[in-house]
DNA sequence: CTGAAAGCGCTTACAG
DNA sequence: CTGAAAGCGCTTACAG
């Protein structure tokens, strides 16, 4: 301990300051948390002191008695690193990111559970008291976790998945709209002229993400009377290769589709790629839509027409709702729950579609 | 604050413990951090209580008199947003991620400087006590940081970044061999027999890292006397588009051209690009290699060959090292300083080159 | 406006 | 082996 002591040159503490300014650590402290208390010159005074000497509060011993770190958790989704994955969720947590530094809260970055101990995170974090919300990028989870959020009334904003089917209803919710999404990219194919239209689906997958943008692409097509038309290709993972593998599988139906709508971006591609071997033209012959509008989908030659996810409302209205939360319950208001918010998509055209 | 805790089922305290167990908070201390002094079977008896009551040490309490947080803190390169280094630095990140992960420790991210408010981060974390040790994803800078940080006394890594021109040479870096690598690539497009071999640098860049890579890629030619045959392109920013556009400005060139490496990944898909719209297969024609190894090198159809990060073994030695730093900083060991440990990249042979 | 004092939830000499 | 007590660095009634 001594040793430890001994290689830090100067822990300032509160103590220190009030001494060098000649008062008392009272008076230190509301000086810095700005307490109106104390009239604005002396304030001025001790900020000016507190800043040369380069003071900052320890958290810890704040955080003990004000019962609040200045840190959020983020929960990523579980198959993060995955790199289909990771190229949408790795710009939405950027965007999350951006957002929390503006307003200059700490960040945690952790799974649910750790992947090697088996530990639940979040129930660690929230009990250990490391976190002051959580914005949960997971699907909301059957089991005893929201429960145990409620009785811990910690603050939790859930981003980004849609609620599954029979989701409780007391929890908050912010999300883009899949369907509507699906909707467009059936617009854009049929105001295109496009006819014999394919599309390849998540295959096998309960995931309701990829169900939606079905569903509504289902719906832009019947809304035309051409859903007769439409064949469904099944990919079984959201990668270039299975849209490649998708699109081959067609056989010679592949010579005839004239517009193609892919879940992602990376299948999209992936399709691309198989079609362009065909020797058929994109976007001459056949109009490729994705989503997500992946970074990838701009840089791409052609670049890809595609769904793009509002993920800077998407960040931005998560980390207002979590810090309004926070601060509602510091103040002890009663706040509503249940909120559902659902964020519109946009179609991006580019050279593909 | 009584609002506050009303809302709160219950705060569960060492006191809390200690009176269900009919003991001392400082027996059940003890025992949940298993002190010898306290018999096995006792330590047993109150890890039950605690383990059922689903008790966890309020963090800051802790923090305060142990001086660990059991938190360290990652700094991103300030481009990390960019795609094209998001590409690589994500999954570099992913993997630093992964490490921590398995030795259990909370993981604190940000830039150097707050990008909004222009606050120092690393000053804030420190000197707030809200981590243990750094782990610095950014070239070893010029200014005051690491002056502080050593008298901080808090451990440190870079990573990555190999030392720029006059590095000071009292701190630790840990990073990939770039001229090796680019060594790598020289000597695999001479045995496949290219004598005709250009490739893209980045432009006016001082980076170092793009010049090793150079470097050691003219070595390899030097080796076998080609180095006269080279062609650098220059290439304005590391991405798709930038290595297309290269690859157009050689003009008459681009036809006569049977090898190419280009800086990183993306380059190297653009300039593929360029390449197959030229009429010039690859790898029939040319032999492409890139650099990175990122997730997109192995999807690319064809498959592109690139020289591997040694992101693993990058990601453990750093973490390795930090733990080992905080371990010996608490236990008063004298700590060495200055380490260079530099790692081998290798060359991934796919289908470009 | 200002300060002395209690207390946040832990750990750890110190005394038994 | 066990516990009472001091102390980590703050905030905040409370009293002036």
């Amino acid at each position: 301990m001594t040793a430890v002591r001994a290689s830090v040159c100067k822990e300032l503490t509160l103590k220190d300051i009030a001494r060098l300014a000649r008062v008392s650590v009272s008076t230190v402290s509301r000086s810095l948390n700005d307490s109106p208390l104390i009239p604005a010159s002396t304030r001025a005074r001790i900020r000016k002191i507190a800043d040369r000497k380069g003071f900052e509060f320890n958290a810890h011993a704040r955080s003990l008695v004000t019962r609040r770190v200045g840190t959020i958790g983020i929960i990523l989704p579980s198959d993060y690193e995955r790199f289909s994955v990771n190229l949408y969720h790795g710009t939405l947590h950027n965007a999350l990111r951006d957002v929390l530094e503006r307003s200059d809260i700490d960040l945690i970055v952790a799974f649910l559970a750790n992947r090697f101990t088996g530990r639940d995170n979040v129930r660690k974090l929230v009990t250990r008291k490391k976190v002051d919300g959580l914005i949960i990028v997971q699907p909301v989870p059957d089991g005893g976790l929201v429960d145990f959020l409620k009785s811990a009334g910690i603050p939790f904003v859930f981003s980004h998945y849609p609620p599954p089917p029979g989701c409780r209803g007391d929890v908050d919710l912010i999300y883009p709209d899949n369907e509507l999404g699906g909707y467009l990219a059936a617009r854009r194919l049929l105001s295109q002229g496009r006819k014999r239209i394919a599309c390849i689906a998540m295959g096998g997958s309960q995931d309701s993400e990829y169900a939606l943008r079905l569903a509504g692409f289902r719906r832009g097509l019947a809304e035309s009377g051409v859903s007769e038309a439409l064949t469904v290709l099944e990919a079984q993972e959201p990668t270039m290769g299975a849209g490649y593998e998708a699109l081959g599988s067609m056989g010679a139906m592949a010579d005839r589709v004239d517009g193609l709508f892919a879940m992602n971006d990376l299948l999209a591609i992936g399709a691309s790629a198989a079609l362009r071997e065909r020797g058929r033209g994109v976007p001459g012959d056949v109009s490729v839509i994705g989503y997500d509008d992946t970074e990838l989908a701009a840089s791409m030659k052609p670049s890809l027409t595609t769904i793009h996810q509002p993920r800077e409302e998407l960040s931005t209205a998560t980390c207002e709702l979590l810090i309004d939360l926070i601060a509602r319950r510091r103040a002890g208001t009663e706040k509503q729950e249940g909120r559902r918010v659902v964020l519109a998509p946009t179609l991006v055209v580019r050279e593909t579609g």
